[in-house]
Parts: structure tokens; sequence; C-alpha cells
DNA sequence: GGCCCGCCCTGATCTGGATCAACCGGACCC
DNA sequence: GGGTCCGGTTGATCCAGATCAGGGCGGGCC
């Protein structure tokens, strides 16, 4: 089974990408380079000496939405850095429940799998842009610069922070704390409007929010409305939210 | 703040452990070469050869039970590997809700935090055994030793797995569900009966599993006796129960 | 244009687990 | 012994959120 990445080569958005028009030189030692997420995510750790190194370890793809990358249980043979679009990661019970362990945006690292199966699927809610790294690729680089190891064990030790933040969340929060909680840790990592409000940006579909909050999106809906009400927040566009007043929702997170 | 050493300290359990009859040489080589848990955790990254470097870097305490070891919120300062007994891992919501992140038993690392403070609270709940290591001291034998690092990784990465399919079982099982999920993951970590059939142990308070599982000890106790009249499993005593039927188990997982 | 389809919203009803309350039995202390 | 306390269990009731049902709207396609 290796249906994503024949998938992933299926989707990649049209036209694929034609060579860039400068140097050949440049294709490999510069696409690294000019990548946006270059300073994220694991090639954070090497420094532009090294980019060479990276530009031949790994290869980027453009996807559309609703794209998987990876499945749950299939061999885990690449790890993939997000470079821009938005990612869903979840898992699923034998009879399709679903649950959404996270949403991946520039710079995350996913596919990074314990035994020799990822743990979850990842798909995409946007159109996307992904780096692929082999698994044996990811090993050497590891090897030749242990920076990036530090690296792996830094970002993974903030997701499981992340993790057990969400397991608080959903073991004892009630519907409004979950939103309020979702809501002001997205607005922590998004820039504010043009006036100095800060704003969310939510792409993903109102049911896929619900999957992550352990909530069903009538119930979402009617938070968001009550959250609406009460003053706290303004719904802008089906996508973006307003967040009037942080403090009410600090208070009901 | 450092309520948590100190508290630490007042409640080892008397006496405090005399010092060995053995030679003076022995009491920083070999405190680690005897020790039950030198397999498992950072430990088992390090070959005996290394055992004077752990020795030096390490302490051990005796706990009696419902000591708290780290408190959510306090400078890390240290970390933690339980050599025996069992502590309860939770975080605490400003109204005093409790989640249970996870249990550690021997072999598992306790207080690795991301930021300066520990991320959660970890307290005893049998009387037990772990080994204290300074923060700086961690740091160092891992620019020693890269393996530990490695190991560090590794362990991390189990933990953030287990994580996510507590937040599965959080999200969208039933109360049903996640008990028969509990009870099935702790008997594959568990020896069985003499006769053969696997059993669980459970010597942490049922209300401690409530919070665990994101139940009502009411709940839990109604599940158990549902599961028990169903022939899945028989209560032994009070912190002792039998797995009848596993495949029963597994199915209502 | 007109149709369809997916997403979202809202109202009505249902229900799994929480909450409230009472009781039991063992551990501990006086 | 008798009391108290605490953990566990059971029963009765309640309620937050799920489920069921209907309607609106925007976007893609014929």
């Amino acid at each position: 089974m290796t249906f994503s990445v024949a998938t992933i080569d299926a989707a990649v958005a049209p036209p694929p990408m034609p060579a860039p028009p400068t140097q050949a030189a440049e294709t490999v030692t510069g696409r690294c380079a000019g990548c946006s997420a270059r300073s994220k995510g694991l090639c954070g750790a090497l420094t532009a000496g090294d980019l060479p190194d990276l530009s031949t370890a790994s290869r980027p793809l453009d996807l559309l939405s609703a794209t998987p990358v990876v499945m749950e249980g299939e061999e885990a043979d690449a790890v993939f850095t997000v470079m821009s679009g938005m990612l869903k990661l979840y898992k699923t019970l034998p009879d399709g429940r679903q649950q959404i362990t996270g949403f991946a945006t520039a710079g995350d690292v996913i596919g990074l799998a314990v035994g020799s199966g990822y743990a979850y699927t990842a798909e995409t809610v946007t159109a996307s842009t992904v780096c692929r790294m082999s698994r044996t690729a990811l090993r050497r680089l590891m090897e030749r610069h242990p920076a990036v190891q530090g690296r792996l064990l830094a970002m993974t030790s903030v997701e499981l922070s992340a993790a057990q933040d969400q397991i608080l969340l959903l073991g004892c929060k009630t519907a409004v704390e979950r939103v309020s909680s979702f809501l002001l840790a997205l607005s922590r990592r998004s820039r504010p409007l043009a006036d100095g409000t800060p704003s969310v940006f939510l792409p993903m579909p109102k049911v896929d929010i619900g999957a992550y909050l352990g909530l069903r999106p009538e119930t979402l809906s009617r938070v968001l409305r009550k959250l609406e009400v009460a003053g706290a927040i303004t719904r802008l566009t089906n996508d973006r939210i307003r967040i009037e007043d942080p403090a009410a929702l600090e208070a009901a997170a």
C-alpha cells in the first residue's frame, strides 16, 4: 500500500513547476536557500554552508487541497516539512470516527514515526507545498549534523507539550472553554489586522475544527454564535474571526 | 518556589538509607551498576564503562506515597527517572479541575520541560524510588554521550504517540471504550497471573483512573460492573483485575 | 440562467455521562 | 469497643452536548 505517494504524485497542482529560469547550478544549491520555511523546522538547525546537503536530501511538492500526504499505518518511509498551506493530522477508529490531533502549518514536520508505520493520516486542507525527505536521508542528515537531532528533539518536545494541553482540553473543558482556548491559541500565532485587533484565519471546514475540539459542528456553530452575541468575537467572513475581547476569551478558557 | 524539592527531602522514607556496607569506592561507581532500572530510560543508552558518569550525575530518592516530585509551572531544574513505584502526572485548571495525562512507572523519565517551567505536576501514588539528575548534569551527559540524546528523542516520540492515542480516546470514545482500552493497554505491559490469564494491577485510586480517562469515579465504577457482568473481567481485589476475555475488551475498545 | 451540492446555521429532541445523594466497609484512632 | 474518615458502590435525577431535521446560501457546472 503506497497509496499516499501515488496520490501525491497524481495530485501535484498543474503546471508542475517549470525548471527555474536561473542557472543550472542554482537548481540544487539554491532551492533551499530561497525557501520561505528555511529558518523553521528541521532546516533551521543548519547553516547556509550546509544547504547543499539539504537540497539534495529533499524535494518540494505542490499539492492541491484534500490531498493525503501520509496514511496512518502505512510504511513510514519519509518525513515532510510544510512550506506553505495547512494540513490536518487525524486518527481513525475502525468504525470511521475521526479525531484530528493537530493542524500543521509552515515549518511543521509531519510523518515522524516511532515504529515502522505512520501514527496518523495527514491531509491538506488548503493547497499546500511540502518538502519530502526520505527517512534514510533524514538519518544521514542527523548523523552528519548533530544539531538536526537536537532540533528534532526540541520540536518533538513542543509537540508533546501541545498534545498534553489538548488532553487537558478534551478531558476537562466545556464546549465554550474549548472554543475559547482554540481561538486564543490560534490568535497568538497569527498577525493582527491592520487596525491592530487580533484575528484568526480558519481555512478548514467547521467539521474539522469540531473534530479537533471533540465537538459536533452544530455545537461549534452554537458556541461561536454565543461568543459573538457576548461581544467577544466578530465573524468577518466564513473563514476569518476578529477577536474583540481577548480578556473575555481568556476568562472563558 | 522550590516547594517540590523541599517536600521530597522532607518525605524521604525513614530510615534515610544508611551508607552501603561495601567498600567506599562502590558507593559511587556501584550505585547505578546495581540499579533495577539500569537498562531502561536514559541509562539504557550508556554502556557499563560510562557508569561513573551516571552515578556522579544522579542521586536516588525514596519517596512515600502522595509525595509531589515536580510542580507544574515551577522552575524545571532537574529530571527524574522512576526506579520503582508509580507516579501520576497531571495538569490543573485555575478552578481546580485536574486532568491526569499519564502514569509513570519504572524506567519512565519525568520532568523534561520545553521552556523553563515543568509542564505538569508529578506525584507518587505508591511509595516510589526516583533518581534525580539536574538539568545541567543531563546536558553535560548528552554532550558527552550523544546516544543519550538519541534515547531521549526516542522516548519523547513514544510519549508523543501515547499522548495522541489519549487524544483519540478522549475525543472520540465512549466510557466503555475508554475503560476497555485502558485495561488492554495496561495488560499488555504487565505479567499474566500464574495460570496464564492476563491481569492488571491498579494501585491508584479510582478517582485517578477516572481523571485519566475523562470520567467521574461513579461512571468508572458502573462501567467496570458492566464489564464484569458481561464476563469480560473479574475483580479479584480492589486493586487487581483479571482479564477473562481479552477479545471482548478488544471489541469494546 | 437554473440546477445541484457542500457547507453552514438553527430549532427540536434525545441521551450518555455528570451530578446529587445515600450507603457500605475497611483503616485508623481514641 | 465505638467513632470517624475515606474510598468505593449504587440509585435517582439532571443537563451539556449529540443527534435528528430542515432551511439558507454560495460556488461550480450544465
